[in-house]
DNA sequence: TCGGCTGACACAAACGTTTGTTCTAAGGTT
DNA sequence: AACCTTAGAACAAACGTTTGTGTCAGCCGA
């Protein structure tokens, strides 16, 4: 029988009263000049009828939604999922919605995000998709949406990541201190930002530890388990000789892992592999893997702090980047197998 | 300086019409009578003005806003993000708008659901989590909101699952064939939908094939990673001595290899591990698992399909249980090991 | 020549809010 | 006693659409 939801109008008329006034009652706005017999009689009619505002309404009026938008790439990322846990922590206490976009590589999503950002159905959005920053960027400027990347830069936008160089450096240390003199890093996809700090990291490591160049590896690859399984297979097939490997991500530690042991090798026996991201799956994974811990919740935070400013009409003031919190060892870091050629 | 987007007054002004006409040639509306002339300078005008229509205001009016939102729990979950794929794939070529929305065990979303749901932010919704299952329908039911439940039943609500009682089943018979006498079911947590199924199957099969009941063990754990590893190595501890084990998850299934890889057991060598779910992350484990596969994608099309149904205001045509599309045999499962009592 | 049809468009109400302004009566001040 | 304040509430416009109904010309057939 209710099929239609009580409005503003129902409830002014259960209560005999105005609608502005319910609305002000409702919303107990402070310039709100109403007897306290009458707010009671609002809330009651209000409470029996089940009145719930209507949000759409509210936004088109206002132009303010109260939600934000996070936008990944890749779901089966723990690293994405840790992200949208951290920016839901931090947004939905301070009365943010959060909703989340998938977008994929081949997936051309600006014309929703447009959308989704033309008219305040969202208030601003987190994007962790490289796939929107480039060149798609400008539509989301130009359309007034404020937005923040994560993990990623891409030109002038306001953007906050993690210092991927410093832990990359992080983690060739312990790698050279565990003996390895000849290490490969397996960066992620070549080119990207953060490919290319982790490159950097990497190079800057090993010649300080006095690694000869040809013997600091770097084997691009995209993101993903089989891709980073077949780059490994490659890559031992040619003989490099390698006693120690960096994932950028758990899914490229995993798929590195299956091509060690599907070619009869073992880790940390035979390769010592570490991988730049902590999570359950490194935890679990057996051998479990010694990884870097990012601080990702400070990143979702600032994040969405940050957001919050801009939304509400101030600029950013986004850090430096986030360094690594530290190095967690596990079972796949080891010292460099007896025979290994040095 | 076009700080405000335009609207549909601005590109009526400079077209020279009214702004019902330029709404109802811009979306081409078959009661439009509008010559070919006028039509054209109203989409010039649309054009160079970068005119978009506000999808709040024609949501509010119209009450339709084209988007539905999947609500997920356990965003870690390969199966969670292979359903949101799924529904992604076949609601979008529809001109249906996804978003996903987040839920955790602890945390109780129904208001902001209802907001979501209230006012046609979203037409409607497919629900995978089993929160909301729980006694929180009732609210969304009468809002009016249609929606549909995936992998999970309840009550006489429209749900479309898979069909896991033939899926253990399967899973069982394998190992049966492989010679196994002794098996341990980790359905996930007890009490709930698809883990009674499960045992239920599991129970038929392995008594149809012969096993002695005391030797169908069935385990419950909750979702995640450690708590099935907990949950077996207190199963191992209590020396029941099963050759095969069957995971409801991937999670699982990775939780359950930890530890008997930590009480230094191999798969398959010494046990069999079957997992009632296929993915990325079952091929790429080492061992890779043995699964289920199931048909997700028919799953995602019928539980969008029938949302668009009940949308459009008619029932809901719900099929069966999904059956499973078959097993994987990969690396996990094998022959019972030698010395194993039977 | 005239009523009636129709093509082409304008007018206006409505969706459910929010919010600036106005009204009214009571109370206080001088 | 006249005036001003003010609390309490109603009025009304607006957000940007969609859509039912008018209006008015031109054209047709009879």
């Amino acid at each position: 029988m209710p099929s239609a939801r009580p409005t503003l109008r129902d409830v002014a008329l259960a209560a005999g009263v105005d609608v502005s006034t319910v609305s002000r009652v409702l919303r107990q706005t402070k310039d709100a000049a109403t007897s306290a017999e009458t707010s009671a009689r609002i809330r009651d009619a209000a409470d029996s009828l089940g009145y719930r505002p209507n949000l759409l309404a509210r936004t088109l009026k206002t132009a303010r939604s109260n939600s934000i938008v996070i936008v990944v790439p890749y779901l089966d990322h723990p690293m994405n999922q840790q992200l949208i846990a951290a920016v839901e922590d931090v947004a939905r206490p301070l009365g943010q919605s959060v909703i989340i976009y998938h977008v994929d590589e081949g997936h051309k999503p600006v014309h929703t995000l447009q959308d989704l950002a033309s008219y305040s159905q969202v208030d601003g959005m987190i994007i962790a998709a490289r796939v929107i920053m480039e060149g798609e960027l400008g539509p989301l400027q130009s359309l007034g949406c404020p937005y923040i990347l994560i993990n990623e830069t891409a030109g002038a936008a306001d953007a906050v990541a993690f210092d991927n160089r410093a832990a990359t450096r992080l983690a060739t240390d312990h790698l050279v201190g565990l003996g390895h003199r000849r290490i490969a890093l397996f960066p992620g996809p070549l080119g990207r930002f953060n490919a290319e700090r982790r490159r950097e990291g990497f190079l800057a490591a090993t010649e300080r530890a006095g690694l000869r160049p040809q013997d600091a590896f770097v084997v691009g690859s995209p993101h993903g388990y089989r891709e980073a399984a077949d780059a490994m297979a490659d890559f031992l097939a040619s003989e490099r000789g390698a006693s120690a490997i960096i994932a950028a991500t758990i899914p490229i530690a995993l798929g590195v892992n299956a091509a060690l042991v599907d070619a009869g090798l073992s880790v940390p026996k035979d390769l010592s592999l570490i991988v730049m991201h902590d999570g359950t799956l490194a935890e679990i994974a057996r051998p479990s893997l010694t990884s870097i811990r990012f601080p990702i919740a400070d990143l979702g935070r600032i994040a969405v702090e940050q957001l919050l400013r801009k939304i509400g009409g101030q600029p950013a003031n986004l850090p430096q980047r986030l360094p690594p919190l530290g190095l967690v060892e596990r079972q796949s870091t080891g010292p460099v197998p007896p025979g290994h050629p040095d």
